[in-house]
DNA sequence: ATTATCTATAGATCTATAGATAATGC
DNA sequence: ATTATCTATAGATCTATAGATAATGC
C-alpha cells in the first residue's frame, strides 16, 4: 500500500516508473489470486492493494482475463527454465543410469528450493499455481507454460524404467502434480487436521519427502523394478 | 432442463415436488461449481440451468454460500460413512496385521467405487470437492465433513507403521489427498500432455494404481518397513 | 510532447427483497 | 390455507471507456 505519508516520492525514470508499478499490480493480483481465484478476485480489490485506481489497470492490460495471464506468464519461464536446467544436469550426471528417484530430485527440490529462496512473492506464485491449477483457465495456462518441464521429466522416467508402459508413467506424474499442488496450497488445513502437528506451509518438510516418497510409488508399476 | 414441452407435468405431491426441485437446484449447482467454483457460479446460472426464476433459489436457501454448503453437505455424510465402514471392516479382517495398502484400498477405493457405480451427479460431486479443497471455503468445509474420514486412515496407518513418526503419516496423507483430488478434477491436461494416451478421467485406471502407488511411498518413512 | 495516473460515467450484471399468482391440501 | 413459483424492482458492484490532469522527457 503506497500511501503518500510514507517514503517521499523518489524522482524515477518513466521506465523505472511503469516497471515498478507494473510488478507492484503482479504482485498484488498474484496475492489475490492465489486465495480467491479468477472470478473471486475484482480489479478493484487489485488496484486498491497497490494503491491506485481501478482504471490504471486497464492502461496496463486489456481486461481482467489478460491480466491473469500476465501473473502466470511472469515467473513461468523462470521456474521452467531452472527445473529443466536441473534435470539436464542430473542426465549428464548420471549418465545411462538415470533413476526415478534423481529425476524426481531435480524436478521437484529445485522448484522448492526456488519458492524458499526467494520468499513471499514466490510463495504466493506457487499458492497461485496451485488454485489455478485444476481450473479450466489454470489447466490451459499449465499446458502453455509447464508441458517442456513436464515432457522432459517423462523423458527421464522412460529411461529410467524402460520396461514401464508409458501411461503408468503419466498417471505418476498425475499423482505427483496433484500432490505437489496441494502442498503449494497452503491452505492450513493439514495444521488443523494434525492438531498442530505439520503446518501445511511448511515446504521444507515437503521437500525432504516428497521425491522419495513418489519415487517408490513409481516402483510399484509392473515392468520391472528400478536399476539399482 | 425441465422444458414445458417435455414430460406433460405428472400431479405431485407437494413434498414431492420439493424434494424434486431441491434435488435439480443441488444438481445444478453442483456442476456449476465444479467447473467454476464458488465466485464463478451465478445464482443466475443455476436457475437458467434448471429452468426457473432467480428467485426460487432464494426461497430455498439463504443465499449463494448456504447453496454452496448444501452442496458440499448433501453427499458427504454418505462417502464419509462407506468409507468408514470399509476402513472398519479392513481392520476386523486385518485383525493386529493391518498394512498401509490394505488402509488405503479401503479408504481410496472405497470413495472412486462410489462414484464410478453411481455415475455422473456423483462423478460432479467429485469434481466439486477437488475443485473447491485448495479454497479457503472448500477446505473449511472439509474439515467439518471429512476430518473423522482422515483420522480413522491415520489411525490405522500408525498402527501399520508404529515406529513411524506421527508426521510423516500426516505428510504422507497430504500427498496422497493432492493425489487424489487431481484424480476427481478431470480437468483434461493429462489427456492433452499424454497425447490421448491416458483419459483424465479414467477413474478406473487410478483405482488400479493409486493405493499401491501410495503404500509404497509412506513404507520410505524412516522408523521401519511395514511387517510384511 | 509523451506517458502515467486520475475523474467521471455508462452499461451490464448480480444479489436480494416484496409482493403477486398459481398450484396443492384439507 | 398453505406452499411453490414468478414478476417487478432496488441497490450494489463490477468492467470498461472517454477524456482530463499531472508528471517526466527533450
Amino acid at each position: 500500500m503506497a500511501e503518500g505519508s510514507g517514503t517521499p516520492r523518489v524522482r524515477r525514470t518513466k521506465a523505472e516508473q511503469r516497471a515498478e508499478t507494473l510488478e507492484q499490480i503482479l504482485d498484488a493480483a498474484e496475492y489475490l489470486f492465489s486465495e480467491n481465484g479468477l472470478h473471486g478476485v475484482t480489479l478493484r480489490d487489485v488496484a486498491q492493494r497497490v494503491g491506485v485506481h481501478t482504471t490504471l489497470l486497464h492502461y496496463y492490460f486489456d481486461d481482467k482475463r489478460d491480466l491473469f495471464e500476465a501473473v502466470f506468464a511472469r515467473r513461468a519461464g523462470v521456474t521452467s527454465g531452472r527445473r529443466i536446467e536441473a534435470m539436464e544436469r542430473y542426465e549428464a550426471e548420471a549418465g545411462d543410469k538415470p533413476t526415478v528417484e534423481g529425476a524426481l530430485h531435480a524436478f521437484l527440490d529445485t522448484d522448492i528450493d526456488l519458492y524458499l529462496e526467494r520468499g513471499e512473492p514466490w510463495l504466493n506464485y506457487a499458492a497461485f499455481c496451485a488454485r489455478v491449477s485444476n481450473t479450466p483457465e489454470g489447466a490451459a495456462l499449465m499446458d502453455v507454460h509447464f508441458d517442456p518441464v513436464v515432457l522432459k521429466l517423462i523423458s527421464i522416467l522412460k529411461r529410467a524404467l524402460p520396461q514401464v508402459p508409458e501411461e503408468d508413467l503419466f498417471w505418476g506424474y498425475h499423482f505427483v502434480t496433484g500432490a505437489l499442488m496441494n502442498a503449494f496450497a497452503r491452505t492450513g488445513r493439514l495444521d488443523r487436521l494434525s492438531g498442530g502437528l505439520c503446518k501445511s506451509d511448511d515446504l521444507v518438510a515437503v521437500k525432504q519427502r516428497m521425491a522419495k516418497f513418489m519415487a517408490a510409488g513409481f516402483l510399484t508399476f509392473p515392468g520391472r523394478s528400478e536399476p539399482a
